[in-house]
DNA sequence: ATGAAAGCGCTAACAG
DNA sequence: CTGTTAGCGCTTTCAT
């Protein structure tokens, strides 16, 4: 049976509250007395008890992160940034996905295992703009992503349009006229997948390149599958394009495999661009060209937005805030335009065998 | 502020214990009852406190797992499977990181912070052999890995000797004779690079083909850039070498990167093989033969013996169990055995342009 | 079938 | 500076 408050206290000769002073750091408590308290708690490998404390103070110290998957590399990547900002604050962190399925994705919301965390970083794929009002609830709320906008809960999320468009941007720059996108989705107005078809289109136009539909294939999904399922059919369908807009990395490596794969050289005959700027793009062979759509920001930003939300008296509380972070391009191999940083060996001798 | 039980209790005109009994579909009360209660509920939104209950019951219904790095793919499809098998237990999962740190390793078995878990899976990376007793911790724990063995905790691992000695032999059987070993780790008795090296020479020696130093390339890091620099090492070497074993997926496909750079070609030149098979394995070019070594497998495992050392009641527990999980090697492109299955076109039409 | 009451281990007034 | 005491919200004997 693990020590409590009260077997530290008898052993120190004190009251709890002593043992409870010292614990916290309380400051004033006599050196001596400290002394002793810690004295007691080492003998007995005295341990907090982190439940009993949450509940009396309200705080569990654990903030929740709900993704879709962490087998994306996005996400992973995401997390591992919550996870590393939240450990600056003292909190640790639940991660909980959904499967971008919008039914979990509600359910996680009000579900009471939840309730064991001080609050959520939300990154719905599943729920729309019609949802919004379900993040109205009675716990801190941040959301990431691109699902929603103008809901009562702070939000943190990328320059998606403006990014997409800068992306295609760098294609036209490269004299790309007929350049394709891989992951656009069905019927939806909002959402990365709309939000970055429309900066590609918004590219185009003040190129003065005219939109040709048949240039856009269409995914649900966006893992690597999809990617080279679209690639494939948009090879099949026989359409000439030479350039590649991926609306994110994973997408965009599957796409861009088939592609090699059908006889194509990147970037000679098709130059390649992703999104997200998952660690895998720079390995890829070619290295991939992709927009850092700024995701260490999002997610220290996130956590920082949440910790603020959690520490928020009963007082009349802060509006919502929407914060965009800043985008970068980072050009590889794919575009023709990277340097061969990654992989340039010195003196690298080909080795005829 | 949420509702208690006590205002449930209030409002239907019962006692709490009438409450707590409906809200555990405790067997015994009245439909009436029940259906009194229930609207209750409803109508204030009722929510059981999870750390409440946690407190009196002595479960939190979390588990912790801890991970060296949520980027490595390798981690991630692990913590989804982690996650998902969780799920059924009705467990939600507190992820904490270690950056493969010793002292955080330690640090983390015996944070307080982490009482707020039934019980942790613990995957070290930079706790040795010499540390195993510091896991007769007081709480449930699972070890993962190939870094401690004979530890007083159950233990999930997967075959590493007996998987790398399978892959080697595959690139012995396609006729390589100079294998290079990728991600070596120097002075390790133990661990998964020594263990994976061992099977690589027990393969050589089977087969009669002497050991040569000078093909082993060593790394600190399993990551794709370690696995990069230790390929342009080995090409500057000027050794020569027909056949690389990457001794886990994301080291191989930098190294592969590299080669191809260098102008060596995949397989034909060099054949490839790595360990983990995680995705992104599947989509590479070429797409990466590797041994699956059962990743899925020790996620339910891990999470299937936890939940049951969280169930021992106070009597006596069981033997600490060691389970090996079975291994399976995937046959791709890189060593020239793969079927085209993934990226192949039905009728993929090279599309001259 | 339901109610009363005693804590789980801790923090936070409030005394002293 | 330190001790006493009252709960946080819930589960759980023990009665009834």
């Amino acid at each position: 049976m693990a020590a409590t408050l009260h077997d530290v206290a008898h052993l120190a000769g004190v009251s709890i509250k002593t043992v409870s002073n010292v614990v916290n750091d309380y400051p004033h408590v006599r050196p001596e007395t400290r002394h002793k308290v810690q004295r007691a708690i080492d003998e007995l490998g005295y341990q907090p008890n982190a439940t009993a404390r949450s509940l009396r103070s309200g705080r569990s110290g654990a903030i929740g992160l709900v993704l879709p998957e962490l087998s994306l590399s996005y996400f992973a990547e995401l997390a591992d940034e919550v996870i590393a900002e939240a450990e600056k604050h003292g909190l640790v962190v639940l991660i909980e996905k959904t499967g971008a399925s919008r039914e979990r994705e509600i359910a996680v919301l009000s579900s009471p295992r939840m309730r064991l965390t001080d609050g959520l970083i939300f990154s719905p794929l599943g729920m729309g703009q019609d949802d919004a009002e379900l993040l109205a609830v009675d716990y801190p709320l941040v959301l990431l992503g691109e699902r929603i906008f103008g809901s009562p809960v702070d939000h943190v999320t990328m320059r998606n349009v403006e990014a997409a468009r800068a992306a295609t941007e760098m294609l036209i720059g490269l004299g790309r006229r007929r350049i394709a996108v891989v992951g656009a989705h069905v019927d939806e107005g909002v959402g990365s997948a709309a939000l970055r078809v429309q900066g590609y289109q918004d590219a185009l136009a003040a190129a003065g390149i005219p939109f040709d539909p048949a240039l856009v294939a269409y995914t649900t999904l966006w893992h690597r599958a999809n990617g080279a399922a679209s690639m494939r059919e948009l090879i099949d369908s026989g359409v000439h394009f030479d350039a590649v807009f991926g609306l994110n990395d994973a997408l965009t490596l599957g796409a861009m495999r088939v592609l090699q794969e059908a006889g194509f050289r990147v970037p000679d005959d098709v130059a390649v661009i992703g999104f997200d700027d998952i660690e895998e793009s720079r390995y890829a062979v070619p290295s991939l060209t992709s927009v850092d759509p700024g995701r260490a920001s999002i997610a220290r930003t996130a956590v920082q937005l949440l910790v603020r939300r959690i520490g928020e008296q009963g007082g009349r509380p802060a509006d919502p805030q929407e914060v965009l972070v800043d985008f970068e391009i980072v050009p590889r191999e794919s575009t023709g335009t990277g340097s061969l940083a990654v992989a340039s060996s010195s003196a690298a001798t080909p080795a005829a065998r």
